[in-house]
DNA sequence: TTGAAAGCGCTAACAC
DNA sequence: GTGTTAGCGCTTTCAA
């Protein structure tokens, strides 16, 4: 062992705010501490106090946390916070996290499972006292792993409806009805689909919306027109769109994506083989990603409230932290059509 | 207080190990301790190991902290992580920590130098071994106060000449006169430039290189044309492109930013005007950020390996925290220009 | 080489 | 109301 930070060299403990203050070490703990204060003297409450910030004394969450058995910090899975569509989510985790005291602590997965059991179990090595994770999979075994060991869990983006977890999603069935709609609405009858993986609940549920959404409107989905993906990337999205305009059938004049990321491979895909969007094909993307309206054409895509979504797992959290054994709850957030120019009338009209 | 999760329900913990082994408590602790195993005897250590591993023994992090006054953890300061730059760092930042046995605590602090002071503050409560600031200011009140207190801290992304912290940054220098220099080669003569705020080392320093690279050709910089900005969104870059073009002398046939995100609102009131870019006024970028290529147009700029500028930067602090006291050490990353098609030559030849 | 015992800074029964 | 006294799970002297 190296040598450890020298002790003490200043820092105040809470010994020292309790000579300053007079009272015992106890004393000053429960004076301090908002759930305990109540047990002291409005005036000796006071006194400590004062001492508190006198001194500056900065409580020790180390000890702290393995007197209590709390750590005060919330591990927070995310699959690539490289994708555009997570900062924004981390914000809403973070802030809320904050406000409630307590501090959360970032691990990307690469959405690799491997990295996922790792991370998970990385995080209730440092004693969390819950898990956010925006990377559950509809097979679920690492989860089970965590919730049997006791750790509060909440999801966010996903959801997963065979685990009793609460969670904060957007309405992604709506959403993505709502662009097959939008598609629908301006003529499109031949109607591709690039499916995120079916293993996460977002594609699996915005690739039930796509088959719903088409046969409500009484047209019929061509199978040959649906690829899914083994990822959410944009060389994904090339790659699947790649094999739906290579494949032989007649091409479709719209193609949905499950997500921006794989709209902005279809992107790709569609300029290397010269079809102009949306003049040739329409596209529309999910998540309303930043930079969104700067893409080559802007794209009409899907915006999911993603600071809010983000917040809302956070509350979740909290709430379930102060009152544990409550029943799950699943916030869905509301999304909304974002039309621009990827997307109009398909070319011999209807 | 609210109940304390059940104790150790299953939990193994190092008695548990040591009673498997045989030996004292003690004894189990040095044997699986790296740096102290060599007090123990060959055959107790492998028996203390075996015991760990059947039993699946998860050091408690917070209690060893509390004994050697250590957190394994590093604290991470980045001013927005919505900004697409820095993912790439923090990432590069996280793989290499891991790779030690740290762990990267990150805080947005929204470039608010209070929320900054506080995330500072946040950290040495939760005892950081040490702080990775991709914030500093060239106002450093706050670095000091940490400093005082002994945590050691690393810049990366910026630097600061008169701080002996390390520091992993991009030659911003050589960065922004690559830029520069492209665009006089092109032709262009009257060059405006639009600066990140003079308080981040990033900016000055490419302020000052654009001066200098202009300088060197033999052209003279207009100081209508230059412009510094406040802070570093595409807002701040429609603002100062505002000024710049508005602001009544003759406009340049190019503009420099010293960001991406500026570039990209310079576009914007490029657009608003009717001015064409590339064809009526070049636009140069700095940062290289994730699909720069995908704008209209795709962005000519100084690609910065983010990546391993955060690699790099959480190098330095695990080897900071084995080798104490030892002098600061600096690393520069070299940028890359990266030509696209927002930079061409000036209408009217020369 | 190993065991015994004293803490790390704080919280939480339990007395007074 | 406040002080006493045990720990939380681990590391690290000090002895043996």
């Amino acid at each position: 062992m190296t040598v450890p930070k020298a002790r003490g060299e200043g820092v105040v403990m809470l010994r020292d705010v309790a000579r300053a203050a007079g009272v015992h070490l106890a004393t000053a703990s429960r004076a301090l501490n908002e759930e305990t204060r109540w047990m002291v003297s409005e005036a000796t409450a006071e006194r400590v106090t004062q001492a508190a910030i006198r001194l500056g004394y900065q409580p020790n969450p180390i000890a702290r946390g393995l007197a209590t058995n709390r750590s005060y910090t919330i591990g927070t899975l995310v699959p690539d916070f490289t994708n555009p569509l997570f900062p924004p989510i981390m914000r809403g985790i973070q802030d809320r996290l904050e406000a409630a005291g307590y501090t959360p602590f970032i691990v990307n997965t690469d959405n690799d499972p491997d990295r996922e059991l790792l991370g998970m179990r990385a995080m209730r090595a440092r004693q969390v006292d819950g898990i956010i994770s925006a990377t559950a999979r509809r097979d679920h075994s690492h989860l089970d792993e965590v919730l049997e060991a006791g750790v509060e869990v909440v999801l966010v983006n996903r959801w997963l409806p065979d685990v009793p977890v609460s969670s904060a999603t957007a309405d992604d069935t709506l959403g993505q009805r709502l662009a097959v709609e939008h598609l629908i609405n301006l003529g499109h009858r031949r109607i591709g689909y690039l499916s995120a993986p079916l293993d996460y609940s977002t594609g699996y549920e915005r690739h039930e919306a796509f088959h719903a959404a088409v046969r409500d409107a009484g047209l019929e989905v061509n199978p040959d027109l649906v690829m899914v993906g083994d990822g959410l990337s944009e060389g994904e999205g090339t790659r699947l769109s790649a094999a739906l305009l290579d494949g032989g059938s007649e091409p479709p004049t719209a193609i949905a994506a499950a997500n921006d990321l794989l709209a902005l491979g279809c992107l790709d895909a569609l300029t290397e083989r010269e079809i102009d969007c949306p003049r040739d094909i329409s596209v529309t993307g999910f998540g309303d990603m930043p930079f969104a309206a700067r893409f080559q054409p802007p794209l009409t895509t899907v915006r999911i409230p993603q600071y809010e979504i983000g917040a809302a797992a956070a509350a979740l959290m909290v709430e379930r932290l102060a009152h544990p054994g409550t029943d799950p709850k699943h916030v869905r957030l509301e999304p909304e059509l974002v039309v621009r120019e990827s997307t109009a009338r398909p070319r011999d009209g209807e």
